[in-house]
DNA sequence: TGCGCACCATGATGTATGTCAAAACGTCGC
DNA sequence: GCGACGTTTTGACATACATCATGGTGCGCA
C-alpha cells in the first residue's frame, strides 16, 4: 500500500519528503488541495470542525496509509500531527495523471478509498446505539488489530489523548476516563503511563463489544433470500 | 453517474434488469459479491447486521446510485429494497476488467467511492455529541437537499420507515416520533401522510442543526498555518 | 369502500452519560 | 532530578433519551 507497491510509474514522481512535530497542522479542512499524503512514521488525526465549533475526529493515521486520497479541490478535513510526523507528498495533479496512466494502480488507490469507507462505516457502527463502554471496547479492540494484526502482543500504543479517543467516539474524555478505570477494575486492561495499555483480557472485552442500547426486534432482517439478477 | 455516463466501453456490457420487490433483499452481508448494481428507480436500504442481532443503517440509495461497488469477494454489508426497485446488474469480473481498460472511468468510479466516503463521515458527525433534535434536522435537510439539489420546492419524500430513520440516526422510532411532533408543533415541518413531509421553516431546522452535546473548548484546532511539504 | 394490521404517536419512568468542579498524576523542559 | 503545566482521574448532580406500555391512524388489500 505503501510507496513501494505503487506501482513503476509513481517512481517517477516528484515526491518531497516532509517532517512535522507534534500539535502542528499538515492541512486544513476548505484548504485548495495542493498534495497527496502518504504517511512514514508517527500518528494523524483526521477531523472535521463544525459551524459550532465542535470537533469529531473521523480517524486517525499512521505508516504506510494514505491521507487526502481525494481527486477533490479542496481539503474536506483536517489533518493534525499527533506525534512527530515524517511524510511523503506529491502534487495532486501529477498524482493522478500517472495514476490515471496506470490502471492497475488506479484499482489499488479506488480499493484504499473503499478500505477507508468500510472503516468509517465501522466507526458508526462502533458509536451508534452502544453504550460508552461497547465503544470504547471496540476501539482497543480494533487498533490493537490494525497495529499488529493477529498478533498476540497484549501491549498496545495509544498515542492520541483520551480527549481525542473521546470526540473519536462521540464521548467526553471523562467517560472515557471512567470507563478506562473500570477496564483497569475489572482487570481487562492494565494501562502503562498514558500513551499505551496492555490487553490482559480479550475476550473480556469482545464480551462487552456486544452490548448496545435501542435495540428492536426488528422483524424480517435477514432471511436468506436469492440474490443475483435472476428473479 | 449513471449508465448514460459509463464511458463507451462499458455499453457492451452484460446488462441485466431485475425488478425488486419492497421489502426483498437484494443481497445479504457475507454473501459472495457476483453483481454491481445500479438503481434505476425506487429506494434501497443498506444495512449492517451486528452478532447481536442490532442493525444499523448505514445509507440510502435512489436512482442512479451504485449499490456494492467494491472490489471485494463478499458483500459487506445486507440491501433491501424499501420500495419497489429496478436495478441494473452487471457481473463483478467483467466489470471491474471493463473499468480497468477505462482509466477515465475508472478515476470516476474512485470518486463515486469517495463521495460514499464523504456521506459515510457526514453520517458520523450526524449522530456523534448531536442531540437527536439536531440528528433530525441534519437528516431532513440533507435527504430534501439530495432528491432536489438547490431547489426550494418544499415536498420532501421520505419512503422509509420511521424505525428506518431512527435505525439511520442511532435513535428508537419513539424518539424519531416525538421529534417529527416537535417540529410540525414549531412549523417547520408539515406531515404529509406517512411517506412525505413538507419543509416550511429550513431554516428553522438548520438552527437546530448546531446543537451538540458533549462540546469540550478544544484549543488549539484550526489555527491556519501553512500547508504543503515546504516547512 | 371498508376492514385489519402494521406503523406511528404519546405517556410515565429509569438510567447512562453529559456537565461542572476540583484534585491527582505524568511528562517535558530546565 | 525538580518544578510546572496540561492531561487525566474522580466526584456530585442534571438531563436527554431508551424503555415499556398503550392507544391512534394511514394504507394496502379484499
Amino acid at each position: 500500500m505503501g510507496l513501494d507497491a505503487a506501482g513503476e510509474h509513481l517512481g517517477a514522481l516528484t515526491w518531497t519528503s516532509r517532517k512535522v512535530a507534534s500539535r502542528q497542522h499538515i492541512f486544513h479542512q476548505g484548504d485548495p488541495q495542493r498534495y497527496v499524503y502518504l504517511v512514514k512514521s508517527g500518528f494523524v488525526r483526521l477531523y472535521t470542525l463544525l459551524s459550532n465549533g465542535r470537533c469529531q475526529i473521523i480517524g486517525f493515521k499512521s505508516a504506510d496509509d494514505y491521507v487526502a486520497l481525494q481527486y477533490y479541490p479542496e481539503h474536506r478535513f483536517s489533518a493534525q500531527a499527533i506525534s512527530t510526523v515524517e511524510l511523503q507528498c506529491v502534487p495532486v495533479a501529477e498524482f493522478y495523471a500517472a495514476a490515471s496512466r496506470d490502471p492497475q494502480f488506479m484499482l489499488k488507490l479506488f480499493n484504499v478509498v473503499g478500505e477507508d469507507l468500510f472503516r468509517a462505516h465501522d466507526l458508526v457502527l462502533t458509536i451508534a446505539k452502544r453504550d460508552a463502554e461497547g465503544s470504547l471496547a471496540s476501539f482497543l479492540l480494533a487498533i490493537a488489530d490494525r497495529a499488529a494484526p493477529n498478533s498476540k502482543t497484549e501491549f498496545v500504543a495509544l498515542p492520541m489523548r483520551r480527549g481525542d479517543i473521546a470526540d473519536y467516539l462521540g464521548l467526553t474524555n471523562e467517560t472515557v476516563s471512567r470507563i478506562f478505570t473500570i477496564f483497569k477494575k475489572r482487570g481487562f486492561i492494565e494501562v502503562r503511563g498514558r500513551h499505551g495499555i496492555r490487553l490482559i483480557n480479550r475476550n473480556g472485552l469482545r464480551a462487552v463489544t456486544d452490548r448496545t442500547v435501542g435495540l428492536r426486534k426488528n422483524s424480517e432482517l435477514d432471511r436468506p433470500e436469492l440474490a443475483g439478477p435472476a428473479v
